[in-house]
DNA sequence: ACAATAACCGAAAAAAGACTCGGTATCCGT
DNA sequence: ACGGATACCGAGTCTTTTTTCGGTTATTGT
């Protein structure tokens, strides 16, 4: 097991937050299963430039926090399903309102680093 | 001038959104400043085990992306004073959300991480 | 029996991010 | 003139996270 060795402070429910769904693809897993796209091999094809291997780790993760639940079928091909649990569907709100101000400022984003390469 | 090696998906709300957002402090940079905490040194002092350097740099991350606005007085001590943009703004709504939804499930997270630590 | 697909895992390498440390500069009070 | 506080920056180190790679197991279609 990996034990950090920076202690982090859960006092504070930013941090505790970004804890469970700060990954890089978390956010994005969550949309996905809400989405209807429930097994991983799925989920990755669904998630440009992601790697099956850290879907793979950041389901297991939220799986550890009760964010999903997994409930495998044993019919072919070899079936995992995850679902929303309710602590997932809460995030909900929070994960439609993140994305929505991302696409609202996609633009502005995208000019600032192309500002940043041109005086380069 | 710092290059990525990995490219970046920004025609992902979620991932635009933390792209600006998503660093360590910022959210509780933003968070001080909108409870008026408006200086590098008070704000360092405001955020347990943060360090100042992590805070200016975030800081200077945020001014870039225009979440945030410097204004400096020349005043004694050395004053600069960041408020928050209409940009920085539109972000309180989502960061309560989050804030909210952390301290609401701190107890379950700190639970499960010792059920690790007691495991090993 | 064999190729193909899915799920999953461990370990090392790479990348990104945060931290440390030392420096500059300015201003104030004494 | 000097110590203390503030702001800020560069560069190297360290930590964390992500990626890569090479496995195992199971099941199906040929």
């Amino acid at each position: 097991m990996y034990t950090r060795k920076i202690q982090e402070d859960l006092d504070c429910g930013i941090r505790v937050a970004l804890k469970i769904f700060g990954g890089k693809w978390k956010l994005c897993i969550i949309d996905a299963i809400d989405k209807g796209i429930v097994r991983p091999a799925e989920i990755h094809k669904s998630i440009p430039n992601s790697t099956l291997r850290v879907i793979e780790m950041q389901l297991a993760e939220l799986l550890f926090f009760g964010v999903v639940d997994k409930c495998s079928e044993d019919v072919y091909p070899k079936k995992s399903e995850y679902e929303l649990t309710s602590l997932g569907k809460s995030l909900l709100p929070i994960l439609t309102r993140i994305n929505l101000w991302g696409m609202e400022h996609s633009e502005l984003v995208k000019e600032r680093l192309q500002e940043l390469e041109t005086e380069a």
